[in-house]
DNA sequence: GTCGGGTTCCGCCAAG
DNA sequence: CGCTTGGCGGAACCCG
């Protein structure tokens, strides 16, 4: 039907100019974020926009400006541990401590420094269950990277250092990429794959931008974030005068300093190897991150197996020195 | 798409 | 001394 299809149109339409204004609010988080303003770069009136804010993400404006500058925070408090509060709070946005304290407290039932240490906490239990995933993992003949380093005598010492099982790490230079992107929001995990070959290869085909360099990237903490929230943005590099259609929107990838891994499994056990990065290796590596988005790369000509489920891909997290 | 009223929340002062 | 909490006026937001 004619109305269908310029309903759909509409809708991608919309979803296109949505997502610009959430990419706008992470890239301007520290500025005071206007309603109008925001209407202006999605295009719409300030009363329309509001309405249809709301109900494409299920929550106000305002609700989603808070919820953001305060899961950045959070990131942040637990990742740089000496950052004093206030400027964690300044630099999300907020602008004054106080107010930060309030705010922080009533969405996460802690104080921010209280959080640094529950956060230490959660590291501590999720090591427990990240060395039982790598027994697994090599009980079922994955090729151990680094397999001399954990043995498996001592997995029992919580009290070890959290250097025992270092990763392949290297810091490299990337450069900025162009892509145009499609977004999907809801929980990581199997859905992510479903989205790939359900909606993300049937666009590319389309639009024959199929055998080029691929990401991901997932603009979220799934330990933060509640997990229908959670964004992840399916990418391709594209040339400098590719126009979007539908609901895709283009974004530059920052180049600069990244840490990177290679990383050769599935889609079932990549988020260990996020975390494992986060938490074992970029403490004592006297790198930080910053505020550009982590990803995943893969290769032109990377294919996942169909039968085993395994891909390979490089990922990504954006760093600087301390 | 505009307007207004009730409410929430921010930012400043003060204290623990 | 840095962080957190409480009080309070006013601005911004939400929604009919």
């Amino acid at each position: 039907m004619h109305d269908d299809q310029t309903s759909n149109a509409s809708r991608r339409e919309y979803a296109s100019r949505l997502n610009r204004v959430l990419d706008h609010i992470d890239q301007h988080l520290a500025d005071p974020l206007e309603l109008t303003t925001l209407a202006e770069v999605a295009h719409f009136s300030p009363y329309h926009f509001h309405r249809l804010f709301a109900a494409w993400m299920g929550e106000t404006l305002g609700e989603y400006l808070r919820r953001r500058r305060l899961e950045i925070a959070a990131q942040r408090l637990a990742a740089n541990t000496r950052l004093p509060v206030l400027n964690v709070a300044l630099e999300v946005g907020f602008g004054s401590g106080e107010a930060f304290a309030r705010a922080f407290k009533e969405r996460f039932d802690c104080t921010p420094t209280q959080w640094r240490t529950h956060a230490r906490q959660r590291w501590a239990q999720e090591l427990v269950l990240s060395r039982a995933q790598h027994r697994n993992m090599d009980q079922a003949g994955r090729k151990p990277h680094q397999a001399n380093n954990a043995t498996h005598a001592d997995d029992d010492g919580a009290t070890q250092s959290f250097q025992e099982i270092t990763m392949n790490v290297e810091v490299l230079t990337l450069p900025a990429a162009r892509i145009a992107y499609l977004r999907h929001i809801g929980p990581y995990g199997p859905a992510i794959g479903k989205f790939w070959s359900g909606t993300v290869e049937p666009w590319l085909n389309a639009n024959a931008l199929i055998g080029r360099i691929t990401y991901g990237v997932g603009h979220d903490d799934p330990a933060i974030t509640a997990p229908d929230k959670c964004r992840y943005d399916a990418g391709v590099e594209v040339d400098a005068g590719f126009t979007p259609n539908g609901s895709a929107n283009l974004m530059s990838l920052p180049g600069g300093r990244y840490a990177v891994v290679q990383f050769t499994g599935s889609s079932s056990n990549i988020s260990a190897a996020w975390t494992e990065i986060f938490r074992d290796w970029l403490p004592g590596s006297g790198m930080q991150i910053d505020a550009r988005p982590c990803f995943e790369r893969y290769p032109a000509q990377g294919a996942m197996d169909p039968a085993t489920g395994l891909f390979s891909c490089e990922i990504c997290v954006p760093v600087k020195a301390l």
